[in-house]
DNA sequence: GCTGAAACAGACCGGTCTGTCTGCTTTCGA
DNA sequence: TCGAAAGCAGACAGACCGGTCTGTTTCAGC
């Protein structure tokens, strides 16, 4: 039985695999379907069969990148043990991703800007944002931030900034900078909280 | 004479007001050449006449942007005077284009995540950015900052994080959030300078 | 009033897109 | 061994794309 889901799951995967090298790569929207299916070695039917439609495919792809982060982000989180690191180490995965070659900016950041108000895959961009920054305000919160949730919104601008000045600018190191910069509003947040909230 | 000149460059400036509207709420690949004329009020001769082809129309739609914009920010920089609110200035501007009904992110890096690397687009996204980062730089030098590229970098991913929050997660006051975090920045960018860089 | 430049409307072309459908081949469980 | 299921290749339909071209209309300057 093993053999036969190996198979069955394989057209699948391998239509997932070729629509995560090409539309990440050139965007969902320059891809056409022929190109994926042509590089995953896999009918036009085929493929239609599995996910119904382009926009389908599409959005199990975003999917699947969300899952993959969602598990890169929580391992190094978890290697690492004071509060403080933990926070931090968000923003070592982020560098991981940009010194890769190949790196083309944030998938969802991507693909929303490509997509029209009403496309399926901006629930899964939704999920995986929200995912993030709850995760860093929990991270902030244990961290001793006085505003978790307001420290949360702020790292995610440095995170989002830091993926578009990789992307736009080849500013290669945007990552390492936005960390230190994390390191600095988060002495601040803390200070903010000893001190009691200004105003 | 001056209507001479009205009738000749209506045409042309038609077209550039319907690209700006179209271009930019849809995304330049979603929009057909066809719409763009027919909100312009255009014969599609007329379109190809003064552009040439769709690329150079999109080019010339960001650079009418980026013009519009440099105007824009540094009349609001003009308008202050304090080094430190000439510096946190710039993010009113993004507060006020946020807030404009119809917001649909920066259309620099929206263009950029819809262009091929070969885009002539490319180019006026990167003067576009190069000349911002400069402008910070310059205003963080004048505002007493330690390492004035260094901040500017800073308020860069701020500024472009704070759009891709409003646009993506409707966090329609982002930017007033990111002018808050540059002033502690700009605050822990002089404390550097007075005590010399941290190692 | 006449001329010529410019903008108009819209047909048209070649190409590409998503999605459907028809055979042919392979595979694998009973 | 056999038959159902799944995958393959590729033709095909219908829509839309950017871009070209033809013919008509408008209008300023002489």
């Amino acid at each position: 039985m093993a053999p036969t889901t190996t198979d069955r799951s394989s057209a699948r995967d391998r239509l997932l695999a070729a629509a995560n090298e090409l539309f990440y790569e050139e965007g969902v929207h320059t891809v056409g379907i022929d190109r994926v299916i042509e590089r995953a070695g896999v009918a036009k039917a085929t493929l239609y069969s599995t996910f119904g439609s382009k926009d389908e495919l599409i959005r199990s792809y975003l999917d699947s990148r969300y899952t993959a982060r969602k598990e890169r982000i929580s391992k190094e989180v978890a290697s690492h043990d004071t509060p403080r690191e933990r926070l931090l180490s968000v923003f070592d995965v982020l560098s991981e991703s940009i010194s890769k070659p190949g790196y083309h900016g944030c998938a969802f950041i991507n693909a929303s800007a490509e997509a029209d108000l009403s496309s399926p895959i901006l629930g899964v961009v939704d999920a995986y944002r929200t995912w993030l920054r709850t995760e860093l305000a929990e991270l902030a919160d244990a961290a001793g931030a006085g505003d978790p949730g307001q420290l949360a919104r702020q790292l995610m601008m440095l995170f989002d900034g830091a993926g578009i000045a990789a992307r736009i600018d080849g500013y290669l190191t945007a990552a390492t900078a936005a960390r230190a910069t994390a390191a600095t509003l988060l002495d601040a947040a803390i200070a903010t909280k000893r001190s009691g909230p200004a105003t």
